[in-house]
DNA sequence: CGGGACCGTCAGGCTGGTTGACCATCCCCT
DNA sequence: AGGGGATGGTCAACCAGCCTGACGGTCCCG
């Protein structure tokens, strides 16, 4: 179990992230997704459902690379989850659009998040969950403020 | 800013983790320890601080493989925070030790580490605080079960 | 005194990214 | 019109952090 950060909130932070990571993908094979990993939820969340959306934007709106990014697509794309198509507004520039079966497991994953939020919520109960999403958002956010720009 | 999972709850763990885990970093750089990484903090959370461990007895503890753990001894002792002598008891068995540098650098991070919680804690409040720390360990513990065994 | 079991180690592999360099295309500015 | 810089996608190399597998030396129990 890895990387743990001295600070014991390091580690519970991290074994929750953990926790809820396998916890998707498990849910996501079952669905019939096998060949989902986490990461790949990069795409799946920031993609336009219908339009498609550029590499370099993916890239940028899921803070990474266009190079990481490229990783994650060549992937999905090799099991058919989406296609580049040439862009016909700019000739440098291919959309990345889902395919039918990447539809249906951006469908399905969006789904399997949501189960896993309201088991969640369930667990911690209302207030505890609602004080547990602020708190979190609050520790990200004095940190992401300096990586932002 | 690399895998996601989806869930917004997921994003948030990782966010936090890093976060913490960078600052733990920065701070352990200001202080004159610049080669820690924060995978580091898996043997000085879990070596005996006087008698030393063994390898194999520090992967177990930190949940990892004495082949991982080996790695970060091997880096720590390059640097001069361990050192492994022979076990007088067993053959086999070599004790991790730290040295006067590594007991200096220990106690550092356990500050260090202290430092941010307490700054999160002001941050956050203490009752909103708890609560996360609480449902945190709520959380994680769910799953840990599972691969607890 | 033989056979597991356990210790540390080497070797190789995987995941999930990163930086750097490139080329083609685009578009603004003179 | 026509550079020249910015932008889009790609290839290549690298890195952190781990894991599995195999192995030789040592221990200990029957």
């Amino acid at each position: 179990m890895i990387t743990m950060v001295g600070t014991d909130l390091g580690r519970l932070l991290l074994e929750g992230h953990r926790a809820l990571a396998s916890e998707l993908v498990a849910l996501l094979e079952e669905r019939g997704y096998p060949d989902i990993r986490a990461g790949h939820a990069a795409v799946f969340l920031h993609i336009d459902r219908r339009a498609g959306t550029r590499l370099t934007e993916l890239a940028r709106r899921a803070r990474m690379t266009k190079q990481g990014m490229m990783l994650l697509v060549d992937d999905l794309e090799g099991h058919g989850y989406v296609r580049r198509v040439a862009d016909p507004e700019d000739g440098r520039a291919k959309v990345v659009k889902l395919t039918a079966h990447g539809r249906r497991c951006a469908a399905e994953s969006r789904r399997a998040a949501q189960a896993l939020e309201t088991q969640t919520r369930r667990l911690l109960g209302d207030r505890r969950y609602d004080t547990l999403r602020e708190a979190l958002e609050e520790v990200a956010a004095t940190r992401v403020a300096f990586d932002d720009e």
